[in-house]
RNA sequence: GCGCCCGUAGCUCAGCCGGAUAGAGCAACGGCCUUCUAAGCCGUGGGUCGUAGGUUCAAGUCCUACCGGGCGCGCCA
């Protein structure tokens, strides 16, 4: 409706430019919005303010030419012109009703589009280190990239979904070397615990699990392993430092192929635990990307960047110019031990996502990362992709409250919450809603409390509510045996004469829009809001007049009014990973 | 110190790439269940949009400076 209005403008202005009011090479930008008070009808435009300068008139003026420049059209009632300039656009009635039967006609397709065009698009998400179970911090990353990337979908991208294994660093070592002592403890050996390894639970688990496969193979006494170690931190010592080196020694007493099967089993407890966590909370990925599988391309990348002049020595370490591309300083790629760094690893893996085809790339970062973007952008510059093909979005964390105690969490320590803890506590649709109701950039209060309450307090029941009010209102509908609309048409809908009827049509219409934009703007919170005003004027509608009413017609018509609003409900809600049940 | 994010009602937040009188929810107070689920609805009060300038027909929205809060500034990953 929308772009019908702007196609009237258009050729309002085209008139215009014939009569000579406008230049002829004037192109305004023609911005139709809806109209924030009913009292101004349904759409407006500012082109007469915009465009007052142009045409030498006052605005009021121009409006008025505007208008008698408009073809007229089926659908518009009338227009005025109100306030310093604007017009407003008044539909008439059996427009507004349209689009419960377009709803109900589309079913679970309504509101999407193809505006993207089936434009390759990579989201990659989440990406947590394989080092322990996501927490709640992930669990925001995982809600929001899900969400991003079905919106997208649903307005025609072609949507990758992945996750950045981190299986190739340090940490990984450590966690071994973690669950190779938890290990030795279980074999009866008695040691303090390093002050940096992981102490989680889940490493005595893992480590039970190589028991159980090696034996007592793996054994070496704890003598063996601590003697010329240098001091831990408790004892005054670097924790680095010190784990570094209990790294190197379990890799020699054991030997490289087992530290190798040591290493596997805990990485792939990890990721197996990670993957049932998020597949359980409805998210899921076409793949889960190995660092370590990029490895051999990295000397690769690197010597891209050679070549093009862009790698320097300096102090024994290879190192990029990224502040050729606005960065504050150079970063290093090859360390003096010559081994490559995390960034190094990066590069190639953003070269190699850019290989693959993507249009677009699109990472989601946890907010600690923020000082990472400007080096990986550089990077992508350096290599000879456009940057801006490269979008990166920072989720801020989420704090958790429960009620008014503010809990708290770190990974390390073992005491964290994890993600697993809050699904199994507030519900799975409770946590996917909650997490993307605020903007990702913007700091969130996450309140257990609230989003285990059952009330209209909590948006995701009450949202949920309307949807199981109409099934339920349709099931007593079928135990009347009264006729169910198989078919709607305008005869069908000419009943609804309420202004709640056509304000909900009207807030129905807007549903394909606020996807786009949401889609657009990478901002599912938009739709959540959306859903909140829908479901509340539905609530408002069902309690000040009865759906199933004696007069048939009029009963069949608001059945369909009702279908639409619960349809667009379930569509909403599927997008963000909700689900619509029909009866609470 | 530098960079990024944020500052809107007592609280948590929206505010549609500048638009008309700044909106929800919660909390507070007062009403509504023999009628399709009260997990709901209706009503009342509540604001110098951090501060000061600037840009223009129009600024919560854009620009500059400052104030306040968060995060980041490794040859870690």
């Amino acid at each position: 409706m929308k772009e019908k209005i702007a196609e009237l403008l258009n050729s309002a202005v085209s008139h215009l430019k014939e009569t000579g009011a406008f230049p002829a090479d004037y192109n305004p930008e023609i911005t139709v919005e809806n109209a924030r008070d009913k009292a101004h009808g349904d759409f407006a435009t500012n082109l007469a303010l915009k465009s007052s300068k142009v045409a030498g008139m006052k605005p009021r003026e121009l409006a008025e030419r505007i208008i008698e420049s408009l073809p007229s059209d089926p659908a518009v009632r009338d227009t005025e012109i109100a306030g310093p300039g604007f017009i407003n656009f008044f539909l008439n009635e059996a427009s507004h009703l349209e689009i419960i039967r377009e709803v109900v006609e589309q079913g679970t397709d309504f509101g999407l589009s193809r505006q993207g065009q089936g434009q390759r698009i990579q989201v990659e998400f989440v990406s947590a280190n394989p080092t322990g179970p996501l927490h709640v911090g992930h669990g925001r990353g995982a809600a929001y990239g899900a969400s991003v990337a079905d919106l997208l979908e649903a307005v025609g991208y072609d949507v990758h979904r992945e996750y950045y294994v981190n299986d190739a660093g340090r940490q990984m070592t450590i966690l071994a070397v973690s669950v190779w002592l938890r290990y030795l403890e279980l074999q009866g050996e008695s040691l303090s615990f390093p002050a940096n390894g992981y102490r989680g639970e889940y490493i005595i688990d893992i480590a039970r699990q190589l028991q159980k496969d090696h034996g007592d193979k793996l054994h070496h006494p704890t003598a063996s392993v601590l003697s010329d170690l240098p001091p831990d931190e408790p004892d005054g010592g670097d924790k680095e430092t010190y784990i570094d080196a209990l790294v190197e020694r379990c890799r020699k007493l054991v030997g490289e192929a087992a530290f190798a099967r040591i290493f596997d089993l805990g990485l792939n407890a990890i990721l197996g635990d990670i993957r049932q966590d998020l597949s359980a909370f409805n998210v899921d990925f076409q793949q889960w990307f190995s660092e370590r599988s990029i490895q051999t391309n990295v000397s690769e990348a690197l010597k891209i960047l050679d070549e093009k002049g862009y790698l320097y020595e300096q102090e024994g370490a290879t190192w990029f110019r990224s502040t050729d591309f606005g960065d504050d300083k150079d970063r290093v790629v090859r360390r003096d031990n010559g081994e490559t760094t995390y960034f190094a690893s990066d590069i190639a893996y953003h070269l190699n996502k850019f290989d693959r085809g993507f249009d677009r790339v699109i990472n989601i970062w946890g907010a600690d990362h923020h000082g990472y973007i400007t080096r990986v952008k550089a990077a992508i510059e350096a290599l000879g992709i456009d940057p801006t093909r490269l979008e990166i979005r920072l989720v801020q964390f989420a704090i958790l409250y429960r009620g008014s105690e503010r809990l708290s969490m770190s990974t390390r320590s073992g005491s964290f919450v994890t993600l697993r803890e809050l699904r199994e506590e507030v519900g799975k649709d409770a946590a996917r809603f909650f997490y993307v109701t605020r903007k990702a950039e913007q700091h969130m209060d996450f309140d257990l409390e609230l989003a285990k309450s059952e009330s209209k307090d909590n948006p995701v029941y009450y949202i949920q509510y309307a949807h199981a009010r109409v099934c339920s209102m349709l099931a007593k509908l079928r135990s009347m045996e009264a006729s169910q609309p198989t078919s709607v048409n305008s005869d069908t809908l000419a009943p609804l004469t309420l202004e709640d009827e056509k304000d909900l049509a009207a807030m129905m219409a807007r549903y394909p829009e606020v996807l786009a934009r949401a889609a657009e703007q990478l901002e599912p919170h938009q739709l959540t809001h959306y859903l909140r005003e829908l479901a509340g004027r539905f609530h408002t509608y069902y309690n000040a007049h009865k759906v199933l009413v004696d007069d048939p017609e009029l009963r069949e018509a608001r059945v369909a009014l009702s279908l639409a609003v619960r349809q667009i409900i379930a569509n909403g809600l599927g997008l963000l990973g909700v689900s619509a049940p029909e009866s609470m």
